[in-house]
DNA sequence: AAGACGAAAGTGGTTGA
DNA sequence: TCAACAACTTTCGTCTT
């Protein structure tokens, strides 16, 4: 194949496939400076990345691999500078190298010089650069898909770009985007587990994600207890067939009206209970109220009223 | 002894006057 | 801004397996 050949998606193909998977909406706005396509109707991110990130091409001897070397890392939003660093090599050779006159030696480090003191010249920066590695620590520690993670420093950063940060605390700030971003994203997490990772209390960072949501005017979906099965399940070890059976629980107790005002992870934890008997993996309530975060009075209250409305028989 | 149960009192957040 | 309110938590004694 020759390079030719290799087309380039992202930018080839025009917009027709697109469409904003949270809402179905094909009103989106390409916002190029910021490399990222949002919906226009919910302001979710549908895209960002438009310039292609993969590796230019691959190569399959030494001598190939000379000629066409990739030329740098892939393009990453949670680099500060998206990894775009100029970097001025010390060695005093130009690019065939060749050593350098004095007088050219001299002009290079003063470039070096400057290029080190303008990199992460200002205050703003370096913040930036501190908060994306808080929001890859926090993600990390939640394990996170990498979707959350980008999201969050998309997020963190059109935050920044508002001047939403000043006079509030970089960690709440960073826990909040990733609070919001996970919920955006459908793999939400509760406050509690978020501000756990860090210095701010679980009050300033509920704050700032409501600053956030309003400034930013993000449109962020109730989190749902089917968005919990799958996590407390696989925490539980628990099978297929028993999420499987606890969502059409859930979904009867839907049609029920039993879940509104209800604690989403409170719901999910007592359809995983019930399920988890019926199929013969029981788990005890200690074990799945530890997971959901909650308290084993809660997964009783909620299994027992979906018990008896309804009648569902557990042995 | 572990797990399940439920009563009672306390807490933090939402709502509506 | 305050009070009422629903959901949830904490605590604890009792019952069941």
């Amino acid at each position: 194949m020759s390079n030719a050949e290799i087309s380039n998606p992202t930018i080839n193909d025009p917009v027709v496939a697109l469409k904003c998977n949270e809402c179905g909406s094909k009103n989106l706005i390409t916002d190029m400076a910021r490399g990222e396509i949002i919906c226009a109707n919910c302001g979710l991110v549908v895209e960002h990345h438009l310039i292609d990130s993969g590796p230019e091409w691959r190569s399959f001897s030494l001598a190939e691999d000379s000629r066409k070397n990739r030329t740098g890392l892939p393009v990453s939003v949670t680099l500060h500078d998206k990894g775009l660093t100029t970097h001025i090599n010390s060695n005093a050779q130009d690019a065939l190298g060749r050593p350098l006159s004095p007088s050219q030696k001299s002009r290079m480090q003063r470039l070096r010089r400057w290029q080190l003191r303008t990199r992460l010249r200002s205050s703003a920066d370096r913040n930036l650069a501190y908060a994306l590695t808080e929001i890859e620590r926090i993600s990390g520690q939640l394990g996170l898909p990498k979707t959350v993670l980008e999201t969050a420093a998309i997020i963190y950063k059109q935050a920044a770009g508002k001047s939403l940060i000043r006079g509030r605390s970089i960690q709440a700030m960073v826990a909040a985007s990733v609070y919001a971003s996970a919920r955006l994203r459908r793999v939400p997490r509760s406050l509690d587990e978020i501000s756990a990772m860090t210095r701010a209390s679980k009050k300033e960072v509920a704050r700032c994600y409501r600053v956030i949501l309003a400034e930013l005017q993000l449109k962020v979906p109730i989190p749902k207890p089917e968005d919990y099965c799958i996590r407390f399940a696989s925490e539980l070890h628990l099978s297929g067939k028993v999420v499987r059976k606890a969502l059409d629980i859930l979904h009867e107790a839907k049609r029920n009206g039993l879940t509104t005002g209800k604690d989403p992870g409170g719901l999910a934890a007592a359809c995983l209970y019930m399920s988890a008997i019926i199929e013969n993996e029981h788990r005890n309530q200690r074990e799945i109220a530890r997971v959901a975060a909650i308290t084993e009075v809660t997964v009783r209250n909620r299994y027992k009223e979906l018990q008896s409305n309804l009648r569902i028989e557990l042995h």
